[in-house]
DNA sequence: CAGTGGTCTAGACCACCCC
DNA sequence: GGGTGGTCTAGACCACTGC
C-alpha cells in the first residue's frame, strides 16, 4: 500500500533528524509529486504521522514536525513492535505445554476440553526483566506448532507457515501490583504498581488466534487522538 | 463533516440494535446513494466504526456488525465523553485556585512564577465515587476563568466563550496504587491498584491548554488496532 | 489576495469471496 | 463470473493563514 510506504519514509526521515523540530514539510503538492502518489493518498500518511505524535497540521499555512518528546513510539502494541530494532530485547522461554482450555474456552468460543497451547515468556530490555508475557493460542488453528516457533518470529509462523492473516488487535489496561512470584521473576519489589495488558489478536470475523496477558515494567504507556 | 455524521448516525443504528450481532450492513454502493456521498467517504466512516470495534469487513464480503462486547466504548477520552449522557455523572469541585506554575511550567512553555489555574473535582458515577481529576489551566490563556465555569461545561467554555480550538488530546497510562488520602477521598481500601491517566490537551501548533491528572477506579480501558 | 491544508467526488482497477 | 470491499487518482471547492 503506497500511504503506508510513504508513512514509513517520512518516518524514518523524521527520526533521522533530517527535518528538525519545527521546520515544515515541503508542501503538499510538492510531496505527492516526489512519491508520485494523489492528495488522498498523502493525506492518509500524514494523517498517521499526526497519531503518532510526530507532526501536526495547520489549515492555510502547512505541517509540521513536533519536538521528540511529543513522538508515541508505538505503544501499546506487542513489546517487539514497541521496541524491534531500537533496543536490545530478548526473550527466555519459561513453559511450553498444551493445556484444556476451560474457562479461557469462553474467549476463544471452544469447548472447555479443547486444547490451547500455552507458553510463558521472560521479555529482558537491554538484560533487564522488563515484561512477562502468557500466551495462549487454540490448538485447532495451529496443529503445527511447537516448542521451536518460540526460537523464531511467532508473527511470521502465524502469517507465513499457516498461512492466517491478522486483522485487528483489541488491548486492554489493567492496574495491579506484584505478587510474590511476579516480583521475584521481574526482580522488584513485592506490592510494586505494574501495568497488566491483556492482547487479543483477531483474523477476519473476530476468529481469535492469540490472547496474551502481560505484566509490563513500563512507567507509562501513550496515546493520541487527533479531532 | 460528512464522513463525521454517517459514523454516529450507522453508531446509533448499530447501539439501538437495529443491526442485530451477525448482521450484514447493506453493500456500500446503497449506504452511498443513502447518504447521497461517494466511497471514499463512507469507507472513512466505516473505518472508524471498525476501530470502535463495532463492525469488521471482509474484502469481496460485506460489513458484519460484531457482538456487542466488542465495542469498545470511547474508552481513554474523558470521563464525560466516556460516560456522557448514558450514565448518571456528577462532580464535586474540591478546589479552585490560582497558584504558580512551578515545576508545571515547563509542560506549559511557560515561566515557573506565571500562573496557572487550577481545579480538583470529584466525579462520581451513579453516585458512587469513580475518578479524581486535577487540572491545570494557564492563566494567560484564559483571564476570565473563574469557578463559575465549572458549574457548566468546560469544554464549552473553552471553545465557545474563549474561541479556542481543540486540536488532538494525548494521554499516558500508568499505574499506581491509593494512598492514604486517594483511598479516603475515593472510599476504598488504601493499596488498591488503580489507574493514572495523564491528559494533555493541545490547541494546533501544541499550545498546551489543559493538563488534567485522573485517578480512576474504571477497572480496565481499551483500545484496537485495525492493521 | 495568493497559497496552504481540509474535505469531498466520480470513477477506475484490483483482490477476494461465493455461487 | 458476478459482486463485494480495498485502494488509488485527478480534480474540485472551501476555510484558513499570512503577507
Amino acid at each position: 500500500m503506497k500511504h503506508e510506504q510513504i508513512y514509513h519514509d517520512l518516518r524514518h526521515r523524521i527520526l533521522d533528524g533530517e527535518y528538525a523540530p519545527g521546520d515544515g514539510l515541503e508542501r503538499e503538492v510538492v510531496l505527492c509529486e516526489r512519491y508520485g502518489v494523489s492528495r488522498p493518498t498523502l493525506q492518509k500518511a500524514i494523517g498517521r504521522l499526526k497519531q503518532d505524535g510526530m507532526v501536526h497540521s495547520r489549515q492555510g499555512s502547512g505541517v509540521f514536525v513536533n519536538p521528540a518528546e511529543f513522538f508515541l513510539q508505538n505503544n501499546f502494541t506487542t513489546l517487539s513492535e514497541r521496541y524491534g530494532g531500537e533496543e536490545h530485547l530478548t526473550s527466555e522461554v519459561l513453559s511450553f505445554a498444551c493445556v484444556p482450555s476451560a474457562g479461557l474456552g469462553q474467549i476463544f468460543d471452544i469447548e472447555p476440553t479443547d486444547l490451547l497451547i500455552h507458553y510463558r515468556r521472560l521479555r529482558r530490555l537491554n538484560g533487564i526483566p522488563w515484561s512477562l508475557e502468557d500466551t495462549y493460542m487454540p490448538r485447532n488453528l495451529f496443529p503445527t506448532m511447537d516448542a521451536s516457533v518460540l526460537l523464531g518470529s511467532v508473527i511470521s509462523y502465524i502469517e507465513g507457515e499457516c498461512g492466517y492473516r491478522m486483522n485487528h488487535d483489541r488491548v486492554e489496561v489493567r492496574p495491579a501490583v506484584t505478587d510474590t512470584s511476579l516480583a521475584s521473576i521481574l526482580q522488584v519489589e513485592k506490592g510494586r504498581p505494574i501495568l497488566r495488558l491483556s492482547h487479543y489478536n483477531y483474523q477476519v470475523h473476530n476468529v481469535l488466534m492469540q490472547y496474551t496477558v502481560e505484566y509490563t515494567l513500563e512507567d507509562s504507556l501513550g496515546i493520541s487522538f487527533v479531532r
